[in-house]
DNA sequence: AATTAGCCCAACCGCATTCGA
DNA sequence: TTCGAATGCGGTTGGGCTAAT
């Protein structure tokens, strides 16, 4: 039986109140992120750690950018998608500003059906067969972008994602997938935030096992070796 | 004006992964 | 190497808001 996260009938559920948002604010900028364990009954929060976390995260953090998605990033979060599935924090981790649960909403309430109403299947990011007409799909999936989808009707950068899963197949499987990334002219670089940038380096210097491929000092965007 | 339906988003839950003793 | 604790992640839900009837 697995303990509960938190002490439930202490914590405090629901819609965040304008104090404790200022508690938590207050706490992280005094002591910084982490030890979300601690954090509540430091802080005086009655919420369990990962709720805090996810009120940071998601919505208190200062680099946040709010209000609607533009078309560009709309555009990526669909290319990045078809490239790594329900991934949302990879997603949103190219999304300066966005939050994974942002990506996932956003995706859920919008694109998914923008998709479905042109005839993609937003799992797979196939045409529906049916709906294939005999006109140039390609044409119809490149829309959907601004225009840098090249090899968007290329069944090899349009697998299922149930099958398709770039980071879990075969080796084989992942060559495709890396050269489907190629088609897609992706910059499949990590963006990291540059208040942890310092930390990662320390990181990274340490551990020789590192899947960055090449020394990170200096440089912000690292890129992860899966897709070099 | 009241009710209903649908949409959107914040937050919760449980599983997976990572970390450290 | 093992195991428990901490953290991260993705799926799901609930409630507020708005448009339609």
């Amino acid at each position: 039986m697995r303990k509960p996260c938190c002490d439930k009938k202490d914590t405090t559920k629901g819609a965040w109140s304008k104090q404790e948002d200022q508690r938590l604010i207050d706490y992280i900028k005094t002591h910084g992120e982490g030890c979300w364990r601690s954090l509540p009954k430091a802080a005086g929060l009655h919420r369990c750690g990962k709720s805090c976390r996810l009120r940071w995260i998601n919505y208190l953090r200062p680099d946040l950018k709010r209000g609607n998605f533009g078309q560009d990033e709309e555009d990526l979060i669909i290319k990045l998608h078809a490239l790594l599935g329900n991934r949302w924090s990879l997603i949103a981790g190219r999304l300066p500003g966005r939050t994974d649960n942002e990506v996932k909403n956003y995706w859920n309430s919008h694109i998914r059906k923008k998709l479905i109403n042109m005839g993609i299947d937003p799992n797979n990011h196939r045409v529906n067969q049916s709906f294939a007409a005999p006109l140039n799909r390609c044409a119809s999936a490149a829309t959907m972008s601004s225009g840098s989808m090249t090899g968007a009707c290329d069944n090899k950068s349009l697998k299922p994602s149930a099958d398709n899963d770039p980071l879990s197949d075969s080796a084989s499987g992942l060559e495709d997938e890396i050269s489907a990334s190629l088609d897609l002219n992706l910059d499949l670089t990590i963006a990291i935030p540059a208040s942890s940038l310092t930390d990662v380096i320390d990181k990274k210097r340490q551990d020789t096992k590192s899947i960055f491929s090449r020394e990170v000092e200096g440089d912000a965007n690292p890129t992860l070796i899966l897709f070099r």
